[in-house]
DNA sequence: TATTGTTATACTCTATAACTATA
DNA sequence: TATAGTTATAGAGTATAACAATA
């Protein structure tokens, strides 16, 4: 016989953040094992993809990542072959995809995008609109235009 | 000279969550710390205080938190008597507050009470009602009705 | 048989300090 | 003087497996 217990930190936004992120990323790393991938991972081959030639620091600063912990990250995905260094100047070098590293990325993405589908799916379709645009401002205090609502109802209806 | 670089993940509701839920964990245990604590204690305090002889194992399910590492959590908890554990049968031990541990869940929940209002208030008013039910629903896919905005905003009316 | 508390263990993520080489 | 990459280290959080005692 197990009791069923009242949650008494329900009501708080704080608590609910931390808990719908560790489901999250608990759920996204189970489809992103198969592929030997860890969600941080994808977010750095998205990063590089994105911006070929980007530096460790740079990318660092991006993800919210100090500069010592992206040591370890750069090498778990350089051991594989997925991407490499090139010298920049004398202290930096950029990161760059290898062909192989493409092409995990793309299969990368493939899964966010079905698992952010799926995520954002979880909530009425009359919420959806605010998703964003809530967890930018908690995040931040602001809200880029290209995340508001307004603009991606406006985008949706121009399509 | 640094370069700006744009973030190819901003549109992404699963990261935008974590970012959002590592930048509060961050900003709420700056605030703990002068006395302390960490946000999971003062989690497992404020479960203790709503269900006085609560187990761990319980605590722990309530919480997300598997048994093996509930026991570090009680440790941490019992070494300044915050909490005091009673034989509830041959296995099983009930969770107590202390006095002094009242006291302290007293002065963590004003910290949080705080807090969660200025996380709050990062989102835009008109916002507001939409964030915990879109966090609870990303959680779990469902909603209780004493969390959804259309009761809040019955509640403020009424009160 | 299932559950509780526990130990041991390992991995991820994060944080700080310090070092070197370079700008 | 500031920055980039690196090493070392420590502490949280999380996950699994196994064990003894008890239900």
């Amino acid at each position: 016989m197990t009791r069923i217990m009242q949650d008494p930190l329900i009501s708080l936004p704080g608590y609910l953040l931390r808990r719908a992120s560790a489901a999250a990323l608990v759920e996204l790393n189970q489809r992103l094992a198969m592929f030997g991938l860890h969600h941080t991972d994808v977010s750095l081959l998205m990063m590089i993809e994105a911006h070929p030639g980007i530096t460790q620091s740079e990318a660092g600063r991006v993800l919210g990542i100090q500069r010592a912990n992206m040591v370890a990250f750069i090498n778990r995905l350089e051991k594989p072959e997925w991407i490499e260094r090139r010298k920049v100047d004398g202290r930096s070098q950029g990161l760059l995809l290898t062909a192989k590293g493409a092409r995990t990325t793309e299969r990368a993405k493939r899964i966010i995008e079905d698992f952010e589908t799926q995520l954002l799916a979880r909530v009425p379709p009359s919420l959806q609109p605010h998703v964003r645009p809530i967890l930018h401002y908690l995040w931040t205090g602001t809200c880029p235009d290209d995340l508001l609502a307004d603009q991606a109802i406006a985008i949706g209806e121009t399509a």
